[in-house]
DNA sequence: TAGATTGTTAATCGATTAACAATC
DNA sequence: TAGATTGTTAATCGATTAACAATC
């Protein structure tokens, strides 16, 4: 399988964060078959397929889990168009880049519906996750329950206040940042978690690329430069609150 | 003035937050003069402006701060975008809604131009809040530090948990959740963040809506259904993390 | 079979960008 | 003035949607 990842230069966390195409995708291709899951995972495929489509599909998921917990087996896109409050035909067409997953007359078994996207975002698996900077949102993340169901789990706590180490925050201690690169290596961890001061934010992520990290979530309000082969996603309240400010009357 | 709100019709929270135009703008008016703060204070002005740009702003006014830290006093378009990772065209085009705060030749002022971007998304004030839910993320979000040099104050506690009643958080009270819509009401809140179990969120919600609160600050994995002129944005790293797993190689 | 709903196309809509005249 | 950079236009690019043939 060739590689084709034709730019490696440097890609600002924003531009992936946002709505972009890296690559133009042949809109549709004639000679396409009807793809299986082997398909579906090819490693180059996802360069076709917009970001915007990426992030809607744990919504799918998050709605079709509820479905389950109610024991509906099967759904129309127009039923989950509604209570996502997206269009019926924007579903469709997010789910038809990775395949056909539905029976005309009939349309989604919820279950398999399911597997398959969680598939396709690789969430068959448990991914550990390196968090960095353990002040007290650092003491938050560590302790946020809302990982408990889902793929992720932390697995290390790193800062760099000696002061700090040893600490056990979750049944996990915390640990010095000069052992930071090493345990992402030994441990193969691809997921790391920034939470650190806004002024350390940037060399936190350079040690989380250097061990080989491949995806971060970042809470300090910066903006990260990351090698392109990295993905960052900002969790930014504050930012969030002052663009909903615009909108209030008076 | 006249009032061209067209739509008044419930509208969806997911709407709200990804890139939408509630109303045809006209993309260029001849007749449009140079604009200064008072146009821009028109209520009716933002229905013709993309969600996009007015989530964009903040970054634009986080990265001015952090010029005037530095003492800089003028920046170009060119300059600002390589910060931020945009290109320069979509600065001057994203300003250029609201009006012109540039000097040809020189740039734009650095403290003038934050300003004015505060002003316009109504940061020249201080927003009380009241936060809903005090499990542990709600007792993070009530000591989250990154409120502190914004425009936010939490200004009420609230749990509908009687035990929890009564505990002091970060120098607040829990109070009881049967007195929200009345404190809302009483202390003119118009933002408030949604901290409860996924399955009280809607209700929340009903209850800040009733109140009169139009931003909706959401932490709770759920869509909520909120009035057209009520804003949701929602925090939710569980999704944001599922969405960065399908880029990971291998 | 008739009815329902998918998967896919083409049309529409909206956002970004390159280019440049205006102007400091 | 010459050089620099804005504000704005038109062109391009990308995402959404309506519509419908395919098909369960």
């Amino acid at each position: 399988m060739l590689d084709c990842n034709e730019s490696d230069i440097s890609m600002p966390a924003i531009a992936r964060t946002t709505p972009i195409a890296r690559d133009d995708r042949e809109p549709t291709n004639p000679y396409r078959v009807d793809m299986d899951l082997d398909d579906e995972a090819d490693e180059l495929s996802h360069l076709n397929i917009p970001d915007v489509v990426i992030r809607r599909l744990p919504i799918y998921v998050r709605t079709l889990h509820s479905l389950l917990e109610k024991e509906q087996t099967s759904v129309s896109s127009e039923e989950l168009a509604r209570m996502i409050d997206v269009t019926a035909a924007q579903i469709r067409r997010d789910l038809s880049y990775f395949g056909k997953f539905g029976k005309q007359g009939k349309g989604y078994d919820v279950g398999y519906l399911s597997d398959t996207i969680e598939r396709i975002l690789k969430l068959d698996r448990t991914w550990g996750m390196v968090l960095c900077g353990m002040g007290k949102l650092g003491h938050a993340i560590a302790n946020y329950r809302g990982f408990q169901r889902s793929s992720f789990e932390i697995t290390g706590l790193f800062d760099s206040d000696e002061s700090a180490v040893g600490e056990v925050v979750n049944e996990l201690p915390i640990r010095p940042m000069r052992e930071l690169v090493d345990t992402i290596r030994e441990e193969h961890i691809r997921v790391g978690i920034i939470a650190t001061p806004r002024v350390n934010a940037q060399e936190t992520a350079d040690m989380l690329v250097e061990g080989g990290v491949e995806a971060i979530l970042n809470y300090a309000p910066v903006i990260l430069r990351v090698p392109a082969h990295v993905t960052v996603r900002e969790i930014d309240p504050v930012s969030a609150l002052q663009s909903m400010t615009y909108y209030i009357s008076e």
